[in-house]
DNA sequence: TCTTAATATGACAGTCTGTCATATGTCAAT
DNA sequence: ATTGACATATGACAGACTGTCATATTAAGA
């Protein structure tokens, strides 16, 4: 977490900061990416930076945070269009998530993603845990439209969806054909709606069944 | 890849060389493993470490293809041992991975695998794509036990199983409380048997007849 | 024995990171 | 206006790491 010092900053110093590691991480690879090139870019001396930030992952992460808010209220914007439907708000997500008419800093941000499509994942997959999810989501999801049974089974159904709807969006990100992209993520969306036990099959309830 | 002159040593020597990059990434997150390190540890001069692999990445990458190799083979084993059952021999693979009764270089491995959680993540996600997934072990599974409509649809639930059971897998080796971790994935492929549309819900169709 | 190619080695240049002693600015109280 | 106390700024520095390269050593075939 920046070290309140940065939030004092003026805003316009912290913007030029900010664009300068957006910049950085846009071009390298996470592991490349180095402070040395990000305060030169910004201007600013190597003391200040440790001074706002702990070390490289500290920034990276402040980055990401807000690029995640963003999606998250993006997310829940379009559940309440979709009136609570959590699958039909997720694909259209994912069906936006190729437009590149957006701001510089959103373009920017989607090229940290592809350049670090493996830290952006480990990052949805840690921030993301089901618990904050549910927090954040439960509100606006309409259970009715969902074979839930137990309250808990949320949260592991959003951990499954945030599993395969990052990738989805990297992939998208990346520059992947997005009707392919689309194409994948509808079939899994799919797969994951009607379930995979054979219906004829008695195997498949046994472990439901034993808890 | 490691070049043809690291294969080409003896396994003396090559096994004392991955014995200290196991330590090494067993100790500290991979950003912070150094190569110093390593072959300092593993007696062997700069420039040789540079003959037999072209960085740290290179070395990293071999470690962990040859245990995803070892995870694999025992999938495939278990899957013979259940008839195919797909969800039963995942069940048992995460059962399994408590047991720290093993030898010495695999729980290294499972040393690296808690410090490197994300990057073994991302390892997970990019290298056990669903081509190879399928290629690697449609042989072994019960298709009748499963409700798939098309032949891709089998590499798409690979998708979600892996994207669920990797990080159980890493829950487990981290030390989490493996009944936790249990009960948790247990859940979470009861979801993925069952299916999330409401039975009585039309919505959860429309995607799918759409297709 | 001589030649040629493969392998081994460690010194080196260049870069990076995190720290720290010092300098500068802020602000309230005297 | 002066002082003290505290927050912030700065850049020089020590320590560490990486990848390369010229040179040395070894192996193998003619």
């Amino acid at each position: 977490m920046p070290s309140q010092t940065f939030f004092n900053l003026p805003e316009e110093k912290r913007e030029t900061l900010l664009q300068a590691a957006r910049r950085e991480f846009a071009q390298k690879p996470y592991a490349d990416a180095s402070i040395n090139q990000i305060i030169r870019d910004a201007g600013i001396p190597r003391g200040s930076f440790y001074m706002y930030f702990s070390d490289k992952e500290d920034l990276f992460r402040y980055l990401m945070d807000r690029h995640v808010e963003k999606l998250l209220d993006r997310l829940i914007w379009l559940l309440r269009e979709e009136e609570g439907d959590l699958f039909a708000a997720l694909t259209r997500m994912v069906e936006e998530s190729g437009d590149t008419s957006r701001l510089q800093a959103q373009r920017e941000l989607l090229q940290v993603v592809r350049n670090n499509l493996g830290v952006h994942q480990i990052y949805f997959l840690h921030s993301l845990r089901p618990h904050c999810l549910v927090e954040r989501l439960a509100g606006y999801i309409d259970l009715s439209r969902l074979n839930l049974r137990r309250e808990e089974e949320l949260g592991e159904l959003l951990h499954i969806l945030f599993g395969i709807t990052a990738p989805a969006l990297c992939a998208a990100a990346v520059g992947n054909d997005l009707g392919q992209v689309l194409a994948r993520y509808r079939v899994q969306l799919d797969i994951l709606k009607r379930g995979m036990a054979a219906p004829s099959s008695p195997h498949a309830w046994e472990t439901n069944l034993k808890e």
